[in-house]
DNA sequence: ACGCAGGCACTAC
DNA sequence: GTAGTGCCTGCG
């Protein structure tokens, strides 16, 4: 195939669902773009836009094209991953419901940060608050299709060089600044370092993560699945722990604690847990 | 009987 | 959601 053949093309993206992926709370900083979508991928400013089981990606060159792919997770087998998952009816409705949801794979700092602000908070207000920051402390980039300036994540040095925690409550983080300024000087410093991570076992990148002030068991687990791809991570959550309880322990008498059903989901989700997680949390939310 | 571990509720952030 | 506090319970 001919280089201009190539970058005429769209990216092929069979079971893909592309507003559904953006909108289930993996990312928060993606805005509609006419019939697509406009964001940042790393410092990599891109445009995406679906037509059934093509995408549409500008700028489309061979490096964006493979960022695409990657951050999209284009590559997961989504049919080999459904077939883990238990034969269950709650679980068939989630799946009948978000066929072609995918698991992004996101830049690690990125998604810490993001996770630690995101406690207690609505979605709306986890997407202001992600602008918020990334105008202030973000590197500018230029969309090259529109000319509009748009922001990478600022990277935990910006943050606790150039903020402090009183500047991060001015981003409307309330008492989350204190956490998110405290992770930012902590990998600064590189007493937590995330690249190390990706090449350690689940439960090490766990109880690293943890050390992170404004990272618990819950946020942790979101990091393991949304930026190490350890798609066994299941994160429980309000949401998911009543769709838990209502399907799987109806009128149970004590309720379950969470350890407990964290050892329940661990063995009944299986190697894919995270995946069905994000499946039943996306449903029960819709 | 006394005391420390850890399970659990409560609350400020 | 996280993390620090304080009380209750159980085993030794």
């Amino acid at each position: 195939m001919s280089r201009n053949a190539q970058r005429a093309e769209p990216l092929p993206a069979p079971l893909f669902n592309l507003p559904m992926t953006l909108a289930s709370g993996q990312v928060f900083h993606w805005l509609p773009d006419g019939n697509g979508f406009a964001g940042v991928i790393g410092d990599r400013p891109v445009r995406v836009e679906q037509q059934g089981e093509c995408l549409w990606v500008t700028p489309n060159d061979a490096t964006t094209r493979e960022e695409v792919c990657r951050y999209f997770a284009l590559d997961h087998p989504l049919e080999t991953i459904y077939a883990t998952f238990p034969d269950d009816p709650a679980m068939r409705e989630a799946l009948a419901f978000c066929r072609g949801l995918r698991l992004i794979r996101q830049p690690l700092w990125e998604c810490v940060a993001t996770f630690i602000t995101s406690a207690m908070k609505q979605v709306k207000h986890i997407s202001q608050i992600s602008h918020t920051l990334r105008q202030r402390y973000g590197r500018p980039v230029t969309a090259p299709w529109s000319g509009q300036t748009l922001y990478a994540y600022p990277a935990p040095e910006a943050l606790a060089e150039q903020a402090s925690e009183a500047a991060l409550r001015e981003c409307g983080l309330g008492f989350r600044a204190g956490k998110l300024y405290g992770a930012a000087v902590a990998v600064a410093r590189g007493e937590v370092d995330l690249q190390a991570l990706e090449h350690e076992p689940d439960d090490v990148v766990f109880k690293a993560l943890c050390r992170l002030p404004g990272v618990g068991p819950k946020i942790a687990h979101c990091i393991l699945l949304f930026a190490y791809g350890r798609y066994a991570a299941f994160p429980i959550d309000v949401w998911i722990e009543r769709v838990l309880r209502h399907h799987y322990f109806p009128r149970r008498r004590k309720a379950l604690t969470l350890p407990q059903l964290q050892r329940f989901v661990a063995q009944y989700f299986g190697p894919y847990g995270g995946y069905a997680q994000q499946y039943l949390f996306h449903h029960a939310r819709n």
